[in-house]
RNA sequence: GGGCCGCUAGCUCAUCAGGUAGAGCACCUCCCUUUUAAGGAGGUUGUACCGGGUUCGAGUCCCGGGCGGCCCA
């Protein structure tokens, strides 16, 4: 046992005269947070400041939701929560308590809970404090349930005040001080609630085609499975670099050779580029992979997934987003790359030489860069013309080939690979292969990407002999398909802004002036 | 990376002809035993993002930097 041990709630007040209080000077301290102080060191003198449990009895909504049974057994209730606004009338209190379902009124009154309790929490219990409110319930004369405090239990200090109650926090605060927007937004809770919701029922759905869910390294020595700049960092011991990874792929296909038939693993990916307000450095991506199938197989995987998600979270299958009402009920369109190119240029791209799709870029506002093949020139061409038209579900299929280094060469077409994406609302959803699975052509495409490389590509793949080996030793033909969820997220709560659906988004640090 | 806009009390925002900064909420004192953006009376608050410059005088005008927002690449 420890000296604290042995304290009183009042030793321990005292104590944080010297050891809690932050000094004077310092960007905690100010006079509205002095005064909380100074309230909790008396506060101190008669109850513990900090408890270490409290028994609940019911949460805010079971209270509501048991209201009869409740009012005619006239059952007494724990809840704990917040204290988010006080109403005082001299000699009774209005205090709704916040927890995490929502508020319940509570009701103090000097001749309920005596002289003392009741300047207690009139006087020395602050918003933003943590109470248990024990009582029975009734109905207020303007109709609203409220539980008749018999007593109540100081539960934990805020020292430092919540925000205005009116107005929304600016974006900004949003986004940084994460647990001001949940304690002060319901529907922010609600909204980070249905991200989590929707992540269980991602993995109730894998679960139920009968995928395994499993977890790939994060530090790799080689990044591969998709293009983009990763981050580095340095494992000491072995005094080597290491990458973050930029995507899954090259780690799950090694699962399948292995003989893992169904693997899927939804984790964070780090990509070292631009953020923006569909770009997060760091983002949650779903990988999976199947043996015995090609993308068709993925593509009806796909559409069964998205068709579950919109049924479970929008109004029977059909999702609003910005307006736009987007069915997932009906087969999803599936149009092929070229073609729906073709169709919004009216022109024939395979009949094309390079210069001329060149040409059929400018002629489209759009400057080919220095070292852009005809396959991004083509890409290029895509997104700016057909993908903000892409509202309803739709499947874009047989993509150039350049484009797609991990993809199988198309049955038919030479040129161009066995790959589609989904697209909804105009964005990309999803991304899936035919996975190369012969470790001769597989090498000759790391080959080209580095061949990319060295002309200044920044995005090009690195070339795996490691993962090439794994290959060697034969792969099954095999389906793959990448998700990226916080878009995913984006679509079924209905925002635009990557921000609303990640708890802590990425921002620059706060500059707190000084030497700070 | 570029353009535009913003940064003022703990929070949300006013003030702008360049003349010692204000409201609501929060906070403090008092009144009120069914309130609910409770109400009533009174009161406190600030490096006006940071640093330079112009000026008798700068939150306000100019320059540089920081952070954010929107749009574009």
């Amino acid at each position: 046992m420890t000296d604290r041990d042995n304290q009183t709630p009042a030793d321990q007040a005292a104590s944080a005269d010297d050891a809690n209080q932050p000094a004077e000077g310092t960007a905690a301290y100010h006079h509205l947070i002095e005064g909380r102080l100074e309230k909790m060191r008396e506060l101190g003198r008669s109850v513990d400041l900090y408890p270490y449990a409290y028994e609940r009895t019911h949460t805010s909504e079971q209270v509501r939701a048991q209201e009869e049974a409740l009012i005619a057994a006239g059952a007494t209730v724990r809840v704990p929560g917040r204290l988010m606004t006080k109403r005082g009338t001299g000699k009774t209190l209005f205090a709704p308590v916040q927890d995490e379902w929502g508020r319940i009124q509570a009701y103090f009154r000097l001749d309920g809970l005596g002289e003392e309790r009741f300047q207690r929490i009139v006087k020395l219990i602050d918003i933003g404090d943590w109470i248990g409110v024990e009582g029975t319930l009734f109905r207020t004369r303007t109709g609203e349930l409220t539980i008749q405090v018999t007593d109540y239990t100081f539960l934990a200090k805020a020292v430092r005040p919540l925000p205005e109650k009116y107005h929304d926090l600016s974006l900004e605060l949003k986004s940084r001080r994460r647990h001001l927007d949940l304690a002060m937004n319901l529907d922010s809770r609600e909204r980070f609630k249905k991200r989590s919701a929707i992540i269980t029922e991602i993995r109730a759905f894998f679960a139920s085609e009968e995928f395994l869910e499993v977890e790939t390294p994060v530090l790799q020595p080689l990044y591969g499975g998709a293009t983009a700049r990763p981050f580095t960092t340095h494992h000491n011991a072995l005094d080597t670099r290491l990458y973050l990874r930029i995507a899954d792929e090259l780690y799950l296909k090694r699962l399948i050779i292995g003989g893992l038939e169904r693997v899927y693993e939804i984790a964070k990916d780090f990509r070292n580029e631009g953020m923006d307000r569909t770009h997060n450095p760091e983002f949650t991506m779903l990988e999976c992979y199947a043996a015995w199938w090609d993308y068709h197989g993925m593509m009806d995987l796909t559409e069964r997934l998205l068709r579950r998600l919109a049924q479970r979270f929008g109004q029977d299958g059909v999702l609003t987003y910005g307006g736009q009402e987007l069915d997932f009920n009906r087969p999803f369109a599936r149009v092929r790359f070229m073609d729906a190119l073709a169709e919004r240029t009216g022109v024939d791209l395979m009949a094309l030489d390079d210069a001329q799709v060149a040409e059929l870029a400018r002629r489209h506002g759009i400057e080919p860069r220095k070292g852009m093949g005809r396959d991004k020139i083509l890409d290029a061409l895509f997104g700016e013309l057909v993908e903000p038209g892409l509202t309803q579900p739709t499947f874009v299929m047989d993509h150039p080939q350049e484009l797609s280094p991990l993809a199988k060469a198309h049955r038919e077409t030479p040129g161009l690979v066995e790959r589609f994406e989904l697209f909804c609302a105009g964005f990309e959803v999803a991304n899936s292969f035919s996975e190369l699975n012969d470790p001769l052509e597989q090498r000759r495409r790391f080959e080209s990407q580095k061949a990319l490389m060295d002309a200044g590509d920044e995005e090009a793949q690195q070339l795996d002999e490691e993962f090439l080996m794994a290959m060697e030793q034969g792969m099954p033909p095999t389906g793959g398909m990448g998700m990226g969820i916080d878009r995913l997220v984006m679509l079924l709560v209905d925002t635009n802004n990557i921000r609303d659906v990640l708890l802590f988004p990425a921002m620059r640090p706060e500059r707190t002036g000084g030497d700070a």
